[in-house]
RNA sequence: GUCCCCAUGGUCAAGCGGUUAAGACAUCGCCCUUUCAAGGCGGUAUCGCGGGUUCAAUUCCCGCUGGGGACGCCA
């Protein structure tokens, strides 16, 4: 049985790269019938916090990237949280300290910073000199080190990069255990992961480094490591690894600002990893089924927002109902405060239609509320580009007013009445039809660009088209 | 600085010794069209450099260069 799993740290929110590494597992878990665990690693007592395990819980699960053991689900090798592991931790660390594998080291943080700080002046990569391997029982406050003996290399079996070979000289006696008694990352991380069956770890390439550690805590262990796969790291536009100030990075600003899940997971998956097909667009089962880690990339790959965008487009055009559509907007109309609970109550059907004009056009839920603005406020701002057209077909614009003010009042705003009639009427001006109707489009919704002008007046309705017209009279 | 990883268009990438070097996004042009999109068609654009190996290297090996990552009592 394949055992994966995916462990944050709760110091802040799901980063882009750890979703995507939390994907990567869950993927590689359903296409082996395997088990995807989600164990949060808080033993850094400083930083972790119970809001960012809700921030993270709940981002995964806006991505339906849901676990089967872990945090509100529990599972026969829990607890999921580390900090109610430190007992077991605590065991292992003793064991070691038996068998002689590991020490207590009585040096202060003050010492080593010293000793830091010299190797760097002599430009020399720092190594902790092993001093208290021999050191006597002490009543003193230490730390717990592993032994790592010099000579020989560490050998890294890597699915993705193949293998990777560290001397062992490069390596120090690590801190297994803090000071205060917490252990270490690499520590507790190895633990659970013999201890939940871990079967592979799939992680980003940023670990790759920890791997020779954890190998030797597997060894004094004696325990058999499970397979690694480092997968290539998230980079920002200028080819460093993603961070805050290249926008945004968490999921939850993905989310707000109205990128759809699956297209959000879809693209995620794109990034190092490719099918063996010409698709581009994959749901989460066909992404499943196409999976695998031979095709995972080894370099690192840009994140670009224009793709992804794309791709959001086509989900909200293509692989959604038009009433799933309607009903995504209207948080957002709500939330800008262009309509209000009891218009939807009241005017569903209104909504829905105008909505709906948009759905060929925005690529993020969040770009809705402006573009059907004018809908719902007759008040209309008239756009820079819209007040030139005005200006320079200046002599002629409440002719052309006058026109469809006569064509509505005549035929009302059945949309091919009007289209017929004024298709018609424009023979007699001397103008592009571009400009006749753009000069009607500005006096109904101040822009140039937007829906069907026929279908904009069909929805508006004649009394609001009458309005709006004549109030653009005496607007220049 | 040391160790490790990586290297095909602007971006994501296919390729796994012989190819007209796929495809997608972006970009440009045309078509459709009342605008903007969407859609259709087409164009521009890629094997970092230098050595080998080989009849033949984008592909294999070495070096260089460039980029990235790791060097915590963070994870």
């Amino acid at each position: 049985m394949i055992r994966v799993r995916f462990a944050p740290s709760p110091t802040g929110y799901l980063h882009i790269g750890g979703a995507r590494t939390a994907l990567f597992n869950y993927l590689f878990a359903k296409k082996n019938n395997g088990k995807f665990i989600l164990r949060i690693e808080d033993t850094d007592a400083e930083r972790s916090t119970e809001e960012s395990v809700k921030i993270i819980l709940e981002s995964l699960k806006w991505l339906k990237i849901l676990w089967d053991e872990g945090p509100e689900v529990g599972g026969e090798y829990g607890p999921y949280f580390q900090s109610q592991r430190l007992h077991i931790y605590k065991e292992f660390a003793q064991k070691l300290l038996n068998e002689g594998k590991a020490y207590k080291c009585y040096c202060t943080k003050e010492e080593l910073e010293q000793q830091r700080q010299k190797a760097e002046k002599m430009k020399i990569p720092f190594k902790y000199d092993s001093k208290c391997r021999n050191a006597k029982e002490q009543d003193k406050p230490y730390t717990i080190r592993i032994k790592i003996n010099n000579g020989g290399e560490t050998e890294v079996n890597d699915l993705i990069r193949g293998k990777v070979v560290f001397k062992n000289d490069v390596l120090d006696d690590f801190i297994l255990v803090r000071q205060d008694g917490m252990p270490t990352y690499n520590f507790v991380a190895t633990v659970d992961d013999i201890l939940m069956k871990i079967t592979h770890v799939i992680r980003g390439e940023d670990h790759l480094s920890n791997t020779p550690k954890q190998l030797h805590i597997y060894k004094a262990l004696n325990e058999k490591p499970p397979q690694f796969a480092h997968i290539p790291l998230i980079l920002g536009n200028d080819r460093s690894r993603l961070s805050k100030r290249h926008g945004a990075t968490s999921v939850t600003e993905y989310k707000e600002k109205g990128f759809l899940p699956e297209a959000f997971v879809n693209y995620l998956a794109l990034l190092g990893w490719s099918p063996d097909s010409e698709e581009n667009v994959f749901s989460i089962d066909e992404l499943i089924k196409n999976f695998s880690l031979e095709r995972v990339h080894k370099s690192g790959a840009m994140f670009d927002n224009n793709k992804l965008l794309w791709l959001n487009g086509v989900y909200l055009r293509e692989k959604i109902t038009e009433d799933d559509f309607v009903n995504l907007c209207l948080p957002y109309l709500l939330k800008d405060k262009i309509i209000s609970d009891s218009d939807i109550k009241d005017n569903f059907n209104y909504i829905k239609k105008v909505v709906l004009l948009e759905r060929e056009k925005i690529k993020i839920l969040s770009e809705i509320s402006y573009s059907v603005e004018y809908f719902f406020k007759d008040e209309i701002k008239i756009d820079d580009d819209a007040k030139k057209i005005w200006e320079e077909n200046k002599s002629i614009k409440n002719d052309v007013l006058k026109v469809i003010l006569n064509v509505v009042n005549e035929e009302g705003v059945d949309k091919i009445k009007v289209e017929n009639r004024l298709k018609d009427e424009i023979k007699s001006f001397n103008i592009k039809p571009k400009i006749f109707m753009h000069i009607i489009r500005i006096a109904l919704t101040g822009r140039i660009t937007g829906p069907g002008l026929f279908d904009i007046i069909e929805i508006l309705g004649k009394e609001k088209v009458l309005r709006r017209i004549e109030k653009a009279f005496s607007i220049s």
